[in-house]
DNA sequence: CTCAGTGCAAATATTTTGCACTATG
DNA sequence: CATAGTGCAAAATATTTGCACTGAG
């Protein structure tokens, strides 16, 4: 991830292993997961790397519908998810619109609006329907 | 909470010491903090507790900025949060606008909305400025 | 060479569970 | 009174940390 090299951090060959395989994988991702895929790399490196990806802005965390949290790749700036419920696979979205629409609610709420997070949970077209 | 008696679960004192003490409080609470604000109800009982208060919708569980968890009571049926990044309160709010928004949004994704999640993180009109 | 980064194992922290006991309905 | 719910302490998980060692720059 050229976003570490630019922030003075080593590029080890642990790190490169952790962005080479997050580069190529589906959907949201959890630590032990991650684990499990890349048994080279110890745990605690897993954790601290990933850690440090969510500060560069490399992963982002987010919750599912359960309330359960994963990481997933971050391909863009800013933007939101959508998470298929059925397969769990996470995309990206951006839409103006939102954007627009929020800062126009939050002149309607006491205080400066920060920041924010949007999730969409979806059934995605690659999973039947029963699912619904 | 009367939506657990309506479940048939039984209105045990933890349960009435839980839901009364929520009653009250203001901002989001993480679990450990109601086990010390509840020295007399057990740590297993307050995490079954919550569980449950969850399922039947009487507490939400949210995602602040930094990507931690915490729980807040839930007042109303659907609605969001916004929440103040530097006293950590937590208020609901509504917005047709963005339900519609969100709807029509969904409409150009592949798949089908089943639900969502919006944060939004303030700066509460009762935090200094400074904080920004 | 140097020291940021690593792996490991131990220390912590968090959540769940088994079980004998209590009290709700 | 029957049994859902409780507290506790143990087990299972999850995360962090100390430290001697390694390799990127």
């Amino acid at each position: 991830m050229a976003a570490l090299k630019d922030r003075g951090v080593r590029v080890t060959s642990p790190r490169k292993a952790i962005a080479d395989h997050l580069e190529h994988r589906r959907g949201g991702f959890t630590i032990e997961a991650l684990c499990e895929e890349l048994p080279s790399v110890g745990r605690a490196t897993v954790y601290r790397t990933v850690k440090l990806l969510l500060e560069v802005g490399g992963v982002c965390k987010l919750a599912l519908m359960d309330g359960s949290q994963v990481y997933t790749v971050s391909r863009a700036g800013h933007h939101h998810h959508y998470v298929c419920v059925a397969c769990g696979a996470v995309e990206e979205f951006r839409a103006a619109s939102v954007e627009r629409l929020l800062s126009s609610i939050g002149h309607e709420l006491p205080g400066e609006v920060v920041d924010h997070r949007i999730e969409l949970y979806v059934i995605c077209g690659n999973c039947p329907a029963e699912w619904a």
